[in-house]
DNA sequence: TCATATCTTGAACTCCCAGTACAAACTATG
DNA sequence: CATAGTTTGTACTGGGAGTTCAAGATATGA
């Protein structure tokens, strides 16, 4: 894949809709070329196929949500509450991108190997959301848990699938406005729990 | 889709892990007939292509996961112990068909439209969960939260990512073990949270 | 200014493979 | 046995992904 100017990148964007909605192998390559608005020369100039552009939409978005919870979580303030930013972060970029996630989770396996994909969330999420974990132990604002990494796994698989959900069942008009209101309800639950008796230190046999 | 005898059912899971590899793009459909065991024809007789034969695994999955749930919700005891039996049954079931998962996930958009999957989950997850939510309420095991909906949608994520997580890493020889060790860790985090303080009632704001 | 490299695009072409067609054999079941 | 449904081999075709190529456009820089 050749470097991708700016300007090819944002016009791809309008083709994630189609998609989307059609699927990649019912999108033909000159309908996907007309939606984005570039001749099918050209697309293939830049990539090898349909695949090699969602892989793109891909490593974008990653990059964009990686970027995000990246500053999030390391802003000023107590480990709890950059967690509860960097929640509201990942959820707001894929709100604003609801055709892109749409697409991606159709056709996950055409824009990457899935094994790639798990190494490179371990490293973009995992790894920062585990470290706040850590932190939150020392400022004394989240509790030490056994397993971080397993917890960081399960965090990112409520925000995702809960964003998912967001994006297929098509949105309001304030995107930023439910990323909020979404981040608080699993904030609530990762944060309190829903346990009414308090932990038992012996562990949860 | 005509109704599929067992046998030729059970002879399908035999291509899970053809599709999981290698994509339904890249993988032909003599390959898939061969992994399974059955002729092209014979496919094409009760199926319209290789879509609908993933389609297939997914409700199959669905209706296995939905059962395991389902009995797990419905059993005795309190409805906090149940909540962990239903997170400890889909985690089974995931991690004793892996090449399904990866099967699915890869190719999801081609198993099913996703406004129906996503349908098809609230039917069959969102909702049993939610009304063991309700339960715990009244049976003083869980506590109360504002929307029982999102919760099980983010309890619903949480399972399904970690499970996926664990299906494509590839798995140790003791599944069952594997789901207990990941359900207790799910189950922690979900039940008494990461907070070192206790919820504020007036809300978390 | 020219030269050279890179980008952009249209158009024609090839080849693979999903899906279809069909007929013969086989199996149930009443 | 008759009839309906099932199983399977083989041959075919149509569409579309991806390739090729060449001509024009645009940049780079001497």
């Amino acid at each position: 894949m050749r470097q991708v100017p700016a300007k090819l990148a944002s016009k791809l964007y309008g083709a994630a809709e189609l998609i989307a909605e059609r699927g990649l192998a019912d999108a033909k390559v000159d309908e996907i070329a007309d939606a984005a608005g570039i001749p099918k020369a050209t697309l293939y100039y830049y990539f090898t196929g349909k695949d090699e552009v969602l892989a793109f939409l891909l490593a974008d978005m990653l990059g964009l949500i990686a970027g995000e919870v990246g500053t999030a979580a390391s802003a000023p303030g107590s480990a709890r509450d950059r967690l509860e930013s960097a929640v509201e972060a990942q959820l707001a970029v894929m709100l604003d991108h609801p055709a892109v996630c749409r697409a991606l989770v159709g056709d996950l396996g055409r824009a990457t190997r899935l094994p790639e994909l798990a190494a490179a969330l371990q490293e973009a999420f995992h790894r920062p959301i585990a470290s706040l974990l850590a932190e939150g132990v020392s400022d004394g604002t989240l509790r030490l848990v056994e397993d971080p990494g397993a917890v960081a796994l399960s965090i990112f698989g409520a925000i995702t699938v809960t964003g998912l959900s967001a994006a297929v069942d098509g949105s309001s008009n304030d995107s930023a406005k439910d990323a909020a209101r979404i981040a608080a309800s699993i904030c609530d639950l990762m944060l309190n729990g829903l346990a009414t008796t308090p932990a038992n230190p012996e562990g949860d046999r």
